[in-house]
DNA sequence: TTAAATGCAAAGGGTTTGCACCGGA
DNA sequence: TCCGGTGCAAACCCTTTGCATTTAA
């Protein structure tokens, strides 16, 4: 588990990933537009998860005339070409991961509001107990556990 | 882990439990009213979960003149109570679970939209280790993991 | 009597949709 | 040229809030 604080984490992505998404839209006939650009772009400085809103929000701190739809809308096909995922955070909201090559859950303390990533290798046991017992395949990158940290249990 | 249906699974609760909302709201100084009856009625032939906008639904089925944010106050009152808990499911909605005695999770199949419930028994070598590892204490009624059943697994 | 609860209406928030226009390839 | 994308606005859905009115106790 690594802590992420409260809300998000940003930094610089592996710069590969984020040049090959030209590419992989024109492979399927689809289009490299100034908007789809910028989304990238904010996207490949964000680690970790952010809400639609948040994305919205970014984007139009570069472009001002960012448009919530066309975000959404890019979203889902950056989701179709598994450069992004959604889930949905404490709160309800929808949540996407950026790069879910690495696969991640979380961990949020209602006290506190604080968010934790939770890797793979704590759910371990989980997940192969439900593999192993129901035949059910875990999407980690879906899963949110709630509940109180060590501070706020006092 | 127990089969629950694809949505919700409905049948007469211990009616004990259920006499008494009466007199716990009397306790706190607040008040029974026809309303209160209908919800209560409602959640009386309900197991396991239900979103906000179903319970509404369903009081309208008892009574048309039900107003939505009557029932939404009322359920805040009743998860004060611990009669009701909230949570939020796979599609981001507000749910809520009936009879928290029984406290579970819920496993939930993108693909085919089933929903199971999830005891603390299959989580608890989840729970132990976020404990021991990380202090963090599960609130097992808050959590959702989705994923793909068996059957979807083809 | 009187504080609690209701009804109504309106706002709220994030997300989605319809449709005419625009513009990458 | 032509289909994919965009902008705009409106719709959507569930949920919450404010406030005057009603009602349980």
């Amino acid at each position: 588990m690594s802590l992420s604080g409260p809300s998000v984490s940003a930094g610089p992505a592996d710069p590969l990933v984020w040049d090959s998404v030209r590419d992989r839209l024109h492979d399927r006939g689809l289009r490299w537009t100034p908007q789809r650009r910028v989304l990238v772009a904010v996207l490949a400085e964000t680690r970790g998860h952010v809400t639609g809103a948040e994305l919205v929000e970014r984007c139009r701190e570069r472009d001002p005339a960012t448009i919530p739809s066309t975000v959404y809308r890019t979203l889902d096909v950056l989701e179709d070409l598994g450069i992004v995922r959604h889930g949905h955070g404490p709160d309800g909201r929808e949540e996407y991961h950026v790069l879910p090559d690495a696969i991640h859950g979380h961990l949020h303390c209602k006290a506190c509001g604080s968010t934790w990533e939770l890797e793979a290798t704590d759910v371990t046991a989980l997940v192969r107990a439900l593999d192993d017992e129901h035949g059910f395949e875990v999407d980690l990158s879906h899963v949110t556990i709630v509940g109180r940290c060590r501070r706020c249990r006092d």
